[in-house]
RNA sequence: GGCCCGGUAGCUCAGUCGGUAGAGCAAAGGACUGAAAAUCCUUGUGUCGGCGGUUCGAUUCCGCCCUGGGCCA
């Protein structure tokens, strides 16, 4: 079974510097593995990776898409294992989209059938939604709230479907492993970590944030990209008479849904991933190689 | 100095005709199998500004004080 090295951990906690660093001293090759960044065009506001930052490091799956464009786990699967199983070196699986990182490391089993629009469902509302799920799959609807019409509408696909007999919806979330694979998860405390996202994103408006957000007005609607800024951007250039206020408003909601998105990754990590947790200080760097070398030797 | 309106959860405020309180936001915790920077769920004890008085009982009524705002001198 191939090894494969995985840094992950909240946004803002400082994956990116440590993985060249560590990918620099294993002569490894990284492979992205956060879903914003696989976006072209979408730079400041992903706090992608430079060419100068990659620093000779070979990049895999950066800037695949645009922005607009539909991506699914299953691409990103496919994508990924691909790489992996063709590369020479050390794979660095590097990024906090922690479910891409499952869906390739794990024995990840997806449905066969793919995602689609049912126009008869639009008028349904939530608690009918549901009430359709729970007639056909009990089990799986009892697993999902009915507002989260998201998830239901995607069950009510799976068990639809007749030629998807071995689904695996039900089954346990650890899976058995796809790669032999070490899985760092990166953290700092708490306060420590919003301070950084909170200065990260203002680093990220001194850098022209907004200009990019301009240039991209011209070519996309960023009305329908999630990442998060990208949006409450837009908004902001839409009012002609925005303020100095509101961009301080705006800046405040930014730092405030990055927070929470950094929170929901942690509770992600903490309970859906097996890793080890190193909490980022002066001994980092060694602790991380120490660690890869001991994996390497097994 | 006089008069008027405020001071209740981290913030903005509601409310209690006297029986020690609740919304929104924030925050925290959680879920997660084809949108994952997505989507969704759960959670509200706080000297009701302070000190007295009346009362069986005061955050509520009364007095004084502190404090913010407005108006008049």
């Amino acid at each position: 079974m191939k090894k494969v090295i995985v840094i992950t951990g909240p946004t803002g906690v400082g994956k990116t510097n440590l993985s060249i660093s560590l990918a620099k001293y294993f002569h490894g090759e990284i492979i992205n593995a956060d879903a914003s960044q696989i976006h072209q065009d979408l730079n400041i506001g992903t706090a992608k990776i430079s060419n100068n930052e990659m620093n000779n490091i070979t990049h895999y799956l950066i800037d695949c898409i645009k922005p607009t464009e539909e991506y699914s786990i299953k691409d990103y699967q496919d994508e990924a294992r691909k790489i992996i199983d063709n590369l020479k070196s050390l794979p660095f699986i590097v990024g906090g989209s922690g479910l891409y990182i499952k869906s390739v490391i794990d024995e990840y089993n997806l449905s066969n059938s793919s995602r689609q629009d049912h126009p008869e469902w639009d008028n349904l509302s939530n608690d009918e939604l549901y009430q359709l799920l729970y007639n056909i799959d009990k089990e799986t609807a009892l697993k999902t709230h009915q507002n989260n019409r998201r998830r239901v509408y995607r069950y009510l696909e799976i068990a639809l479907d007749k030629n998807n007999i071995n689904d695996n919806l039900n089954e346990n979330y650890k899976c058995n492993k796809h790669y032999n694979s070490l899985v760092i998860c990166l953290t700092r405390p708490r306060e420590e970590l919003y301070n950084r996202i909170n200065q990260r994103c203002e680093d990220m408006f001194q850098n022209g944030w907004i200009d990019e957000c301009i240039s991209l007005r011209n070519k996309y609607s960023l009305k329908s990209i999630k990442e998060i800024g990208y949006k409450e951007i837009d908004q902001y250039l839409d009012n002609k008479n925005h303020t100095n206020e509101d961009l301080i408003n705006l800046k405040e909601l930014i730092k405030q849904k990055t927070r929470n998105y950094a929170k929901r990754q942690m509770t992600w990590f903490r309970h859906q991933l097996d890793c080890k947790f190193i909490n980022m200080d002066n001994d980092t760097y060694d602790k991380c190689i120490n660690l890869i070398n001991n994996f390497l030797i097994e």
